[in-house]
RNA sequence: GUGGAUGUAGCUCAGUUGGUUAGAGCGCCGGUCUGUGGAUCCGGAGGUCGGGGGUUCAAAUCCCCUCAUCCACCCCA
């Protein structure tokens, strides 16, 4: 019986090697990504004061947010977002060039329920352009995400678009106010694909209180849809008729819309007016992606413009829009489509000691590949060479290197192969290039191997 | 937070109406192989049957409590 019994806290999780090793090669192309649009990284900390983090995200945020006091007695919180904390730096520093583009990424909290695809502690990557109200803005956050996306890899995405004035606007036709009431009839919209029409009209009537002639205009808003996203937004202008804020979002979807083709984006995104955003601080722009082949997993990645936010840790405003790529829950799908390879180790050579003898010329050996840009890795004892073979297969190390007596005396190396078991003995001077070039060389099918 | 299901070896599970030392497959370790992995065959290690309490001559099995996990609702990355 161990001292202490080692476990997780609900909804925690530890990263073993084959699946942070997937998670850091996400991320850095992510990275790269990110910064082949010029955002800048920027880092913030983990725990804030807890009134720079309640009442930004709702109600309903509030409730998940972790907070307590600190060995001084200030009230802290875990960040629940990273929104929040740039729209604190924002308000902080005044000297910051605009548009400020950043990206971040980091854990944040969230004391949720888990769920699959769903965890207390998770990361987020944003990419946000502050300073600027141009919905040029919006269209590169919606560009970043389809790249991040092809970057990976990922085929089956879609990212839904909307925007929150349009549903603002939809609340006034159906007279409805802003606040819980209406965010639960957005709420109701938001789950038209997994309940048909009946239970929507009953859920809209009966737990929203809506009247039938609004439950009506509800489903005349859905059920809007021409061929194109062009011939959409003009049924939605008829539809607002003189309602003001639903025609500015009208606008703003017709602009953002417009840029699609020459954006490169007009395949990925579309349009969706049944989307729906938690978030309270959206007052513009709204976006979500989803992994098509996992419907119901929910939302990978979410975004939208806040305008508003940043004027809270300051005295005027400075509208914003970016985006956030959530890697575990998006890691966690490609694992459920087994899209994952996993990798436990970095490692493309692994130089066995044959020996007591061959130890020293294996250190170095090892040592001059490295100098050489491989990723090198020498057995640490000389056991038996089935046992070296063995665990070096068993980690999916590629090449492997053996030299016993006849190896040595000739100056020579063996070379092995353990993607399909071709050997060869190859001279140590240009050893690395040789290396490198079989590592390069597309793998051959595995049926010849076996 | 609400409802439902499940907890037996590292993993996936079996375990007959409560009855002696709780099983299998996979994995792991060793051997077959004195310089070569993924195959075969042989052998081996590994389990307070989630935890606590109760009923009983006897509990993995029945009852109560508790914890954990999974699914749906909810919410979202």
């Amino acid at each position: 019986m161990p001292d202490v019994q080692p476990r997780l806290l609900k909804g925690f999780r530890d990263y073993l090697p084959e699946v942070q090793l997937p998670k850091e090669r996400m991320l850095s192309r992510i990275v790269a990504v990110f910064e082949s649009f010029g955002f800048a990284p920027l880092q913030t900390p983990a725990l804030e004061y807890a009134d720079i983090l309640s009442g930004k995200c709702g109600e309903e945020g509030d409730k998940l947010l972790y907070r307590f006091e600190d060995h001084g007695g200030r009230g802290v919180a875990l960040r629940y977002d990273l929104t929040v904390p740039l729209a604190r730096v924002l308000g902080q520093y005044g000297n910051l060039d605009t548009p400020f583009k950043r990206y971040q990424i980091g854990p944040v909290w969230r004391a949720e329920k888990p769920a699959r695809g769903r965890f207390r502690e998770f990361v987020q990557c944003d990419a946000d352009i502050a300073g600027t109200k141009s919905l040029l803005a919006d269209v590169e956050v919606l560009q970043v995400a389809c790249r991040c996306f092809e970057r990976l890899g990922i085929e089956g995405f879609r990212v839904r678009l909307s925007n929150r004035k349009v549903l603002s606007g939809l609340l006034v036709k159906i007279g409805v106010g802003e606040g819980p009431a209406g965010m639960g009839v957005i709420r109701t919209i938001d789950k038209m694909d997994k309940i048909d029409e009946d239970g929507i009209r009953k859920i809209l009537r009966d737990e929203n209180g809506l009247e039938s002639s609004a439950v009506d205009d509800v489903f005349a808003f859905t059920g809007l849809g021409g061929d194109s996203a062009a011939d959409t937004l003009n049924e939605l202008d008829a539809y607002f008729g003189d309602i003001e804020v639903g025609r500015a979002g009208v606008a703003e979807l017709r602009e953002v819309t417009g840029y699609f083709e020459p954006a490169g984006i007009a395949s990925r995104v579309s349009l969706d007016l049944s989307l729906a955003r938690g978030m309270d601080y959206y007052t513009g722009t709204i976006a979500e992606g989803v992994l098509t082949d996992l419907p119901g997993f929910g939302s990978v990645l979410g975004g939208g413009r806040y305008d508003e936010l940043v004027g809270l840790f300051r005295g005027q405003s400075i509208p914003a829009v970016g985006i956030s790529v959530g890697v575990d829950r998006l890691l966690a799908g490609l694992q459920e489509l087994e899209l994952v390879d996993s990798v436990s180790t970095p490692t493309e050579v692994y130089v066995t000691l044959f020996d007591g003898d061959s130890i020293a010329e294996a250190m170095r050996l090892s040592s001059e590949l490295r100098a050489e840009g491989l990723r090198v890795e020498m057995a640490p004892e000389p056991v038996k060479l089935g046992k070296q073979l063995r665990f070096a297969d068993r980690k999916g190390i590629p090449l492997v290197l053996v030299a016993g007596p006849d190896e040595r005396e000739q100056g020579k190396v063996a070379v092995k192969d353990l993607r399909h078991g071709s050997q060869e003995t190859v001279a140590l001077s240009g050893l690395a290039a040789e290396l490198r070039r079989r590592l390069d060389a597309p793998v051959e099918s595995e049926a010849a191997s076996r």
